[in-house]
DNA sequence: GTCTATAACTCGATAGAC
DNA sequence: GTCTATCGAGTTATAGAC
């Protein structure tokens, strides 16, 4: 079966021109600008061809969506290989997060800001479930330094983490849309309120 | 002049009645369902019509934002002045805030979620600088119990106001685009970070 | 599978009559 | 100011030829 073999082949690299395509656009000027015409004519292909591919603008935005999260992962896990304590962990994720969304603003639009209905199909559909590794890596330093005595034992290290991606997300997502806003640069509440989470639920003195 | 004025008042009535119309389609279907047309049709006047009250769309959606933005001040004010203890005001306006979200989450997404460009408009042309008294409302409390010795010299308000803020933006968007994902309670998320930020930046112990 | 062509819409905004 | 009528440009999606 060589032949369908090549054949199949030839259709998942075409699929994949698509999607960089695709991620291309949206990088470039925004998920508005992302119409199957202007896709189809950057790659050179007939708007309805694409539909052999994708069932609809909205699956091609899911499928962004899926890479997207997975690029985001992969550069929290390579911000926490770097990092063997856990404080300078946290503080290097919580940058690496912010910088993400920055670097990739209609990417990270996409997956966290914009449509909750497609936000929600696509963890729901995540492989490997890449949304419980990802805050996982985030959960694992706060149970280090508990375990370290560094925090009390009530401090339970999910919702610290949670708080962490709160305060990151809303970093993130004010710079998105207010860029001005928080008149405080964005390292400094970062560390302000890492620096509180931590010493905040240090064990008492006595 | 009796004449004009009478006519200048039903001019602004018509405003008022295009506006309020606008603001009911966005809140019940949100942004995107927001059409000239739609909105000509619900009040029974021609869609040209709207022009003369409104330059275009996008001025629409900034008289919007702005009221909005005034709705959210008032409400803050509101659960301020219902607590003069500081932390409890922390607290309540955290609560407020977050409410106000969720109670009205187009207006919150086309006021901090959407186009910069829409944001930043908006934020200029702001009668009586809504904005800073909005913020202030934040870093009194701050400045307040660092005052009253309850937080280090070195803490300063104006910086902790921006990671409250953070916080609860935080809390708000993400409940916005991904419903299902802080697993912890918004009530739990505001009240460890309040605490954290309390905590952690009082006076050492020696 | 991919093409051309187009259906069947949507939209914002404006011209010109009244 | 408000109307009707429409322009011009946009969209997703599909029918049917190849």
């Amino acid at each position: 079966m060589a032949v369908t073999e090549r054949r199949e082949k030839r259709r998942l690299a075409l699929r994949e021109t698509i999607l960089e395509a695709a991620q291309a656009i949206v990088r470039e000027d925004g998920l508005a600008a992302l119409t199957i015409r202007k896709l189809a004519d950057r790659i050179d292909y007939s708007p309805a061809a694409l539909y052999a591919h994708f069932e609809s603008r909205d699956a091609l935005l899911a499928a962004i969506c899926r890479e997207g999260f997975a690029a985001l992962r992969v550069a929290l896990e390579a911000a926490a290989a770097k990092n063997a304590e856990p404080r300078a962990r946290l503080l290097a994720l919580a940058f690496a997060y912010v910088r993400f969304a920055l670097d990739r603003p209609e990417t990270y639009r996409l997956i966290f800001m914009e449509d909750p209905a497609l936000t929600k199909g696509v963890f729901e559909t995540l492989e490997t479930d890449d949304g419980a590794r990802a805050l996982a890596l985030i959960v694992a330093p706060f149970a280090e330094l508990r375990a370290a005595g560094t925090l009390r034992r009530s401090a339970d290290p999910a919702r610290l983490a949670d708080v962490l991606w709160v305060v990151v997300h809303g970093i993130a997502s004010l710079r998105l849309s207010c860029p001005a806003l928080p008149a405080t640069a964005d390292a400094t509440v970062i560390a302000t309120a890492l620096d509180a989470l931590v010493e905040g639920w240090r064990p008492r003195s006595r």
